[in-house]
DNA sequence: TATGAGATCAACT
DNA sequence: GTTGATCTCATAC
């Protein structure tokens, strides 16, 4: 039996919570799966979207954590977040790949691809495949409907890595992810295992 | 397999 | 006007 999380889950350093949430299960209105990679954004991060102070859109990062914020990615993808920590401190994690489980045709229909492994490998694919958007998820707290998610019920290996499709603080490790799993949006180079 | 352009929007210079 | 926490498709090796 799965264990909800509540969102005071996320009231911790970003850190803390990362590497705990890969094997969680995220499902939005029934459809998702297992989160297998993610990365860490922190508001003294040049490559955080908080780091410039608050704007209308980054304004979810500054409240409590628990909550969704969702961003427009090269003005064509939605990216899905959690915010982190306690009111105020502007951090989040960006969910970049799940491993599909529940509702993989509906998944199928919104990408139009039907490899499983297309799917929800990487933040934007993952944020259509889940029918994320500003209007209907940003400011959303985690822990109620359409939102559902459990802890993981098992041991997982966590692989570290350099963040994904930054230019800055490019160097800093905070990419997370299921060791081996075959649906990460890129294998990582090196593991090291928690 | 690998590199390059285009799509398209909000923040920032 | 430029850039970016991306993805897809086209063309080249």
């Amino acid at each position: 039996m799965l264990k909800t999380l509540h969102r005071r889950f996320f009231d911790r350093s970003v850190h803390e919570v990362a590497p705990e949430l890969i094997g969680a299960t995220l499902l939005i209105g029934g459809v998702g799966g297992r989160i297998v990679e993610l990365e860490a954004y922190h508001h003294t991060d040049p490559a955080a979207h908080s780091f410039g102070g608050e704007t209308e859109r980054n304004a979810v990062m500054f409240g409590p954590g628990g909550f969704a914020y969702v961003y427009r990615s090269y003005g064509i993808h939605w990216c899905l977040n959690f915010v982190c920590e306690p009111a105020g401190s502007a951090s989040a994690v960006l969910i970049r790949a799940i491993e599909p489980l529940e509702g993989l045709a509906k998944m199928r229909r919104r990408r139009g691809v039907d490899d499983a492994r297309m799917l929800c490998s990487g933040p934007g694919k993952l944020g259509e495949a889940l029918g994320v958007t500003r209007d209907k998820h940003n400011g959303l707290p985690l822990d109620r409907l359409p939102f559902q998610l459990f802890a993981r019920d098992e041991m997982a290996e966590i692989a570290t890595g350099p963040r994904i499709g930054i230019t800055k603080a490019a160097d800093l490790p905070w990419r997370y992810g299921l060791k081996g799993s075959k649906f990460l949006s890129k294998p990582f180079a090196r593991h090291h295992v928690e």
